[in-house]
DNA sequence: TCATATTATTGAATAATATTCAACTATTTA
DNA sequence: TAAATAGTTGAATATTATTCAATAATATGA
């Protein structure tokens, strides 16, 4: 046995994926080939960043969904986007955002359970000198990354 | 000339994409069969929602992003799923999550500008029944669907 | 424990799909 | 309005996904 799926999850949510032009012509009613062409212009004008999977979080142990406003301590107050980098390295992390209003950044996380979120929260608190910190926890998500669950 | 990006793009927000079984067979050297075979099982298992394009958001006219936190009134306090299902029905909100804390809702809205975000903030407050509402303006966007910017 | 059933792996054959190309059309530019 | 550029398209080709059948590994149950 070769335990495969957790690598799949892992390079679909950065990419590995492309276009279905067959179906999609098919559905605009233009030749393929019109919609190769222009699916590959938005791709050189790079409008299109990646082609990526979309899961079903509660049935690929991420379960858990926490949005994070977090501010940073004086010292690293100057250098948001340092941190910022920092803090989307960890592949549980869904988005960062550096924000306006009273946190300075906004973190979507997921992770299996609580346990596996309050582990995070330990290490990011000491690790990315957050100051002022507050979670609020998906209770149920309607839509996600323009999904409709 | 036939305009057909913005229809590629609504139909990329969504899905209309599928795996690339060649490429990550190679990257994870095994057999194509083999890939094949597993992500199938990923998809049967319901693990995998979509396959979907990530955008430059910028590069699309949706270069606004804010995060809106938002209560209901009590009329709407007791059936807040039916408000959230409304609101993930436009193209623009990215996410719709029910969330722990002093709000009841957040969102993710992606417009053109501050003009589109306000006239759409002026029309939810008054259909979706927002009483408090705050909203955080993404200055910069580190990481959006698990893809680095 | 061992027989049986189920699940997973894989190469070869086939079907489906993307891609290239060249001719043509529409649009923009000067 | 001529020339250049960008967009459309059908036919040919190259890639890629999918099916299939054989085999291997693992799980199940008496």
């Amino acid at each position: 046995m070769k335990d495969i799926s957790p690598k799949l999850i892992e390079l679909f949510k950065e990419g590995h994926c492309t276009p279905q032009i067959a179906r999609i012509a098919k559905k605009l009613k233009e030749p393929s080939t019109t919609i190769h062409y222009n699916i590959k212009k938005l791709e050189r004008e790079e409008k299109i960043k990646a082609y990526k999977a979309v899961f079903n979080y509660k049935n690929i142990d991420e379960g858990t969904c926490n949005f994070i406003l977090a501010n940073l301590k004086d010292d690293n107050y100057g250098d948001p986007e340092q941190i910022a980098s920092e803090i989307a390295k960890n592949p549980k992390v869904e988005s960062v955002d550096i924000v306006t209003g009273d946190y300075e950044i906004i973190i979507k996380l997921r992770t299996k359970d609580n346990d596996e979120y309050y582990e995070y929260m330990k290490k990011a608190i000491k690790r990315f000198g957050f100051s002022k910190v507050i979670s609020m926890t998906s209770l149920k998500q309607i839509k996600t990354e323009f999904v409709n669950l």
